[in-house]
DNA sequence: GCAAAAGTGTTAACTTTACACCCATGT
DNA sequence: ACATGGGTGTAAAGTTAACACTTTTGC
């Protein structure tokens, strides 16, 4: 902790967002190192102040976009966080988010001053962090790993063309387990909801794999009629 | 809405508990009518400030001691609801808890002020509620329907030793649909967490039924093990 | 031609669904 | 004896799991 005396705030409220990529095989999640006190240089995920003006949800786009330059993005509260003593400088409930990005989208620009920088560290493998993030990120890719089985997350954190090995990589990542390669593809490909691309993939030294666009618009009307997207 | 001028509160945050009891074969919330400005006189949820010396979890139970005089009660947290005009007198999160209890236990002694009086509602048939209560009674009603199919929480609804006729009727009610009576034994007795006690089931004019009991010590030990219960 | 990942079907085990009759009690 | 809900098993359909070889490319 070593905080030195800080003014105490008001009891506020804050959003902290629990940012996921996948890249090198990976689940990543973003940190940044803070600029500002409390936990001044201290690594911490993405969080600020509610403001008075201001509906959690789009606080929590702000603070993607500020980080980020994305806007477009999958993003769900999931928990909120609210011991006694988990701010030094007052009573502050965090509401706590989950967002998906594709991770080669962005370069990582924060155009705010609460970060000085910004980086992706993997899931597994999250340092001592600021305030009670450890707790939040630990409760966050909990709640990724429930929801990924019953919702098509994994096509968010892909580019918008890829391999069914690709996708059936990110699946054991997730889920932390083997998954026989031909029962993925038969089921996944079962839901109709992949459309196929131009055979590309090159580069590599071996048989060039098909291309797949996940459909989102027949998931969107799929689910309407009571279809459920279980992996 | 009619609220004359009310002094502004500094942003702050509250706590709201769904509260559900089944009886009469029929789900039901705990509903109160408040006696205090704002929405004084208007039905309810209850709920709170939270205390600054309290937990976001303490307030929760303190909520529902105060309402029904039962502590050790199923009870979790699911939403928090921050739109900014939600409360007339300023910015108000409110965190949103579920809790379930066993609905003959309570006899519904309201120990706090502001509530006029307590009363059960059918899930179904909710009157217009002060605040956002209608939207966050229509969010703890899906989650409820969503957890209830894979974490044994019908058993917290339902008396100690109850008859399986009770509990597919229970299921029936919260997940609308009918179940196959012959299949719905075969598998929940076949999840071994039932125990059978003396048949009893007095009083009613045709065969007495088998009552049973759930074996939550067993549950919790299958459970550390990888077991998933789901209807 | 070799290394590397892509692609492809069948069978057995298991799970889910559908379905109808006799039983124990109170009146 | 009749009305009422309690209790029971089997077979077909569907789903999941296990498993191995050929193909296409770059080098």
């Amino acid at each position: 902790m070593a905080e030195k005396e800080l003014p105490r705030l008001r009891s506020s409220f804050s959003v902290d967002c629990v940012i996921f990529g996948f890249d090198d095989g990976e689940l990543k999640i973003l940190l940044i190192e803070r600029n500002k006190q409390p936990f001044k240089e201290w690594k911490a995920i993405p969080g600020n102040l509610v403001n008075d003006d201001e509906d959690l949800d789009s606080a929590a786009a702000r603070i993607l976009y500020e980080l980020t330059g994305l806007s477009e993005v999958y993003l769900e509260q999931f928990h909120s966080f609210g011991e006694i003593g988990r701010h030094p400088q007052g009573r502050v409930v965090t509401v706590a988010y989950y967002a998906i990005i594709k991770r080669f989208e962005t370069g990582l620009h924060p155009i705010t001053n609460y970060a000085k920088k910004a980086f992706w560290a993997p899931a597994n493998q999250i340092p001592e962090l600021a305030f009670d993030h450890n707790q939040i990120v630990k409760k966050g890719i909990e709640r990724l790993r429930n929801e990924i089985r019953r919702e098509p997350l994994g096509f968010e954190l892909l580019e918008e063309n890829f391999t069914l090995t690709q996708l059936q990589h990110l699946y054991e990542v997730i889920l932390e387990k083997n998954i026989d390669k031909r029962n993925f593809r038969k089921k996944i490909l079962g839901f109709g909801l992949l459309t196929e691309v131009k055979k590309k993939r090159t580069g590599v030294s071996h048989r060039p794999a098909d291309l797949y666009k996940f459909n989102k618009k027949k998931y969107q009307a799929l689910k309407g009629t009571g279809f459920v997207f279980e992996i």
